[in-house]
DNA sequence: ACAATCAGTTTATATTGCGGACTCATGGCG
DNA sequence: CGCCATGAGTCCGCAATATAAACTGATTGT
């Protein structure tokens, strides 16, 4: 079960927030290096994340994590999951405001996650419809 | 951390399919009872799901669990989770195609997650950028 | 040579998950 | 009426994970 516990959506959020580096991450999220390493191990095994060696001139060689085009596209599981968030539980962490607001890159405007049609067409959560697949 | 461990969101999505019995959901999800009375628990006092007893006729009285708008809203995360499992990770369950499809009600279209502005005009993943807020 | 930094691993303890058996109330049935 | 089946849990003992904190080890600027 790729997704199923408490950190593994979050060092994706990370990752795509743009946070690459091991202790970067151990940082913002505070979660013990075990646990971190593991995530880390799970997810590149998966295909999510992809283990490269860098290097910034002047300093030693490191390695980041970076979003493969499959963890990419968790972006979209994600926003939805952190929408939902700011919608409906905010007494979660008191104070705090949304984390992340999601722009279109080219003209800043705010965007939504939401279900539509293969023509684009959007279509309201209450339109649509579990189809149920019993073999 | 609500939403944070292996069975809630797949207790939700049971909900979503119409699964509203105790034992139906153990029997589909294979979870151990302890647990389901533990999420179950946890959900409702969250006000995700909502307990109410109900009656069958020529059966005796039980409960059932049902969405809160809340909860239905939880829809929207799931199907995007669900087709980016589809469309990354089949060799999952060898054999099993997709557990379920998502449709527009009155037409039988099928529908997708995706992003969009806030006039309804789709927008490409690529096309998306997170704004974090530092405070 | 030395302290600092990054990226982990090791270790010991605490928490949580698990399967299976048990409880308890209620309704159907002979 | 007495008995069985069923739904909805709880209780218990063991296994797997999570956690915090300390340790390793490579490299690098001073």
């Amino acid at each position: 079960m790729l997704l199923g516990d408490k950190w593994t959506l979050l060092v994706v959020r990370e990752a795509l927030y743009g946070v690459t580096r091991f202790d970067a991450m151990q940082a913002n999220l505070g979660l013990p290096r075990t646990v971190l390493s593991d995530r880390l191990k799970r997810l590149t095994a998966a295909g999510v994340l992809k283990r490269r060696p860098y290097k910034e001139p002047g300093a030693r060689a490191r390695h980041q994590y970076v979003l493969t085009p499959m963890g990419v596209d968790l972006a979209l599981p994600l926003i939805a999951l952190m929408q939902w968030g700011e919608k409906h539980l905010f007494g979660d962490t008191p104070g705090a405001g949304p984390a992340a607001a999601i722009v279109e890159r080219a003209t800043g405007a705010p965007l939504r996650a939401g279900l539509a049609r293969e023509d684009g067409g959007p279509v309201a959560l209450r339109e649509a419809q579990f189809l149920i697949n019993k073999p």
